[in-house]
DNA sequence: CATAAAATAATAATAGTTATCATTTTTGAT
DNA sequence: ATCAAAAATGATAACTATTATTATTTTATG
């Protein structure tokens, strides 16, 4: 049986849509890259924004997020960290947060599986719509 | 202005999505419900369980998990705990793990809004599949 | 029982994402 | 530089999960 070895040529645009996700922290939607590289690249397709951040994902350049919402959102940040959604404006940010890694750790303590990572998403309210509710 | 309340009348179908929820601790997606319902209401609408699903959810009877899948996910028990998801098989479950409630109070100490709660999804093998792997 | 409000089934519509395929780009050998 | 094979793209169709619409049925209540 032979292990096959997929070999990955540079692209354009694949190297467009990393720039964005590493440049812009929004965590953007496939959607919002897609509309902003169509500056550079008018004829980009949806098709290739979505093969690439899947392509991206698998190689670990990026990460996918999850959150609830109707849409995937992207991160080009894959050091580990926690994000905060606000149930108001659906708004994803990074937390700054003391060091959690002995979550796994803790988790395993009495499961028989292995686990080798996690993903927390904090909700609440945002700064801006906890002012804006308080009016 | 009046603050008009919604008056929720009972459904059969809704009792049975419901007790289907709560007995079945699969976290079951909306379609895995439809299918296990049409047993007892074989003109049930899919339209129907999603709409139960939401309402359940905004009433806090149950829980929604957005783990990363093609779709949803529900949890009839809406006491914090935790999931692991394998990445092999897919399947949800619960862990037994010991009580990280400070978490909350951990995410908002350098955090000007509000945070109110947490999902947190862990990620690994299953022991089945470890064991299935390692074969 | 009569009425109004709520819920349903059936179905159409929408949105996000994936698949297909002919054409173009990239790569590596000659 | 030229050429061929593999990879990537753009255009578009297809698919899937979910939401919206509407006429009909069910539920609650005086």
């Amino acid at each position: 049986m032979k292990t096959q070895t997929r070999t990955i040529n540079k692209s354009r645009q694949r190297d467009a849509i990393v720039n964005y996700i590493m440049t812009y922290q929004n965590h953007p939607t496939a959607d919002t890259i897609y509309n902003a590289i169509k500056e550079d690249f008018p004829n980009i397709s949806l098709g290739t924004v979505y093969r690439n951040l899947t392509l991206l994902t698998e190689l670990g350049t990026i990460k996918k997020l999850s959150c609830g919402g109707s849409s995937e959102h992207f991160d080009g940040d894959t050091t580990p960290h926690n994000h905060f959604i606000c149930n108001c404006c659906g708004n994803i940010t990074d937390l700054k947060m003391d060091n959690i890694d002995f979550l796994n750790e803790l988790a395993s303590k009495n499961f028989d599986g292995e686990i080798s990572g996690h993903n927390i998403y904090f909700y609440g309210l945002c700064c801006a719509c906890k002012t804006q509710q308080s009016k």
